[in-house]
DNA sequence: GGTAGACCTGGACGC
DNA sequence: GCGTCCAGGTCTACC
């Protein structure tokens, strides 16, 4: 089986690091518990390649991936292009040690960094598919995205292209990937990612400009067909901009259970934003590791998360359920454990 | 600007 | 096993 290696920051932890966000249990990515590794098809210019990541040597190590084929050099740079974003191993360690230095609660877990998707597209399609549902719904729509419209074997087909996703009809992927109406919204933002920016198409050059500022960014985002202020939020934390909070009900759960915040919905989650307004352009961060660690609280480290039983851990039900007899302390004590954390 | 209701799916619950 | 209720964010209409 071809192999490469692949350097990573000094402080880098694959278990850690990619079991650090829910895309992690989303098709076509599937965390290898036994082995502690990433399995995933990646769609290259020259077909789909499936890659297991895994860190032999453990933190700040190489990783090596090992290939279902050989890659030529092109192939090989694109595949390295997609794992780079998807592991961000592009944000170094001074990166990491600024948001340490905000909230020096996660310096000796050493959390920092967020699992995403290979590509941008994904990561807009995985957020609009988490939207207005509960979890383990997310974990079906993305699983038979990638069944009914990916490349390659039906278990382990890559996430869709904008292109064939542009060509599908609504009809079809409500019927058969379960999007219910979200159908029109998915198949509109694949258009717009297909199409160039002069004629509608989403502006990369907008999106990817360190200049633009996040308010900038916020209202574009906002603009775009199933994306809400939640949405486009998240998809600024997936674009590496930690300034604003998307908030849910998971939001308003955490402020009223753990921070202990009364009122209505709308003020508890107000509530929660002024919480975490300190912490500036790490404030994403600084609430998403919180609210993780009391998920690894109640279901262990998240490197033990399998997909297929894992979804059905995060329902409205059992995350309202109190903690076990066995945990006096309850849900109220945010920092009592130092273990891992979450969903999304 | 704020609010109410529809949208769709699947889990939870009662019978 | 079946029927009903409910959770979930976005969008539109309306005030």
């Amino acid at each position: 089986m071809p192999t490469l290696t692949l350097s990573t920051p000094s402080d880098y932890d694959l278990a850690r690091d990619a079991c650090s966000y829910g895309y992690f249990l989303l098709a076509p990515n599937r965390w290898m518990v036994a082995e502690q590794s990433l399995v995933r098809p990646l769609l290259l210019s020259d077909g789909p390649v499936l890659i297991c990541i895994h860190q032999p040597g453990g933190t700040g190590g190489s990783l090596r991936l090992a290939l279902s084929r050989a890659l030529r050099a092109g192939a090989r740079r694109e595949a390295i292009r997609q794992i780079v974003r998807m592991l961000r191993l592009d944000e170094d360690e001074a990166t990491i040690r600024n948001f340490h230095r905000a909230d020096p609660r996660f310096a000796r877990s050493g959390r920092g960094r967020l699992f995403r998707s290979p590509t941008l597209f994904e990561d807009v399609i995985k957020t609009v598919t988490s939207c207005n549902v509960t979890w383990p719904s997310t974990v079906q729509m993305n699983l038979r995205l990638c069944q009914v419209l990916g490349e390659g074997d039906v278990d382990a087909a890559t996430f869709p292209v904008p292109a064939k996703v542009a060509r599908t009809r609504p009809q079809t992927l409500r019927a058969r990937c379960r999007v219910g109406y979200r159908d029109g919204r998915i198949v509109e933002l694949a258009r717009r990612f297909r199409a160039p920016a002069r004629r509608g198409g989403i502006d990369l050059a907008l999106i990817e400009s360190p200049s633009t500022s996040d308010d900038d960014l916020f209202a574009y985002l906002v603009e775009l067909p199933g994306i809400g202020p939640y949405a486009a939020a998240n998809i600024m934390q997936l674009l590496g901009r930690y300034s604003r909070l998307p908030l849910d009900t998971e939001s308003v759960r955490h402020g009223r259970k753990i921070l202990g915040f009364k009122g209505s919905s709308a003020q508890v989650m107000k509530r929660v934003h002024r919480h975490f307004a300190p912490f500036g352009v790490h404030a994403f961060r600084s609430y998403w590791f919180e609210l993780w660690e009391h998920y690894e609280r109640r279901h262990g480290p998240s490197s033990t998360w399998e997909r297929d039983s894992t979804g059905r851990m995060f329902t409205a039900a059992l995350l309202n359920r109190p903690l076990q007899d066995t945990d006096p302390d309850s849900d109220r004590q945010p920092h009592a454990h130092q273990s891992r954390t979450n969903r999304k």
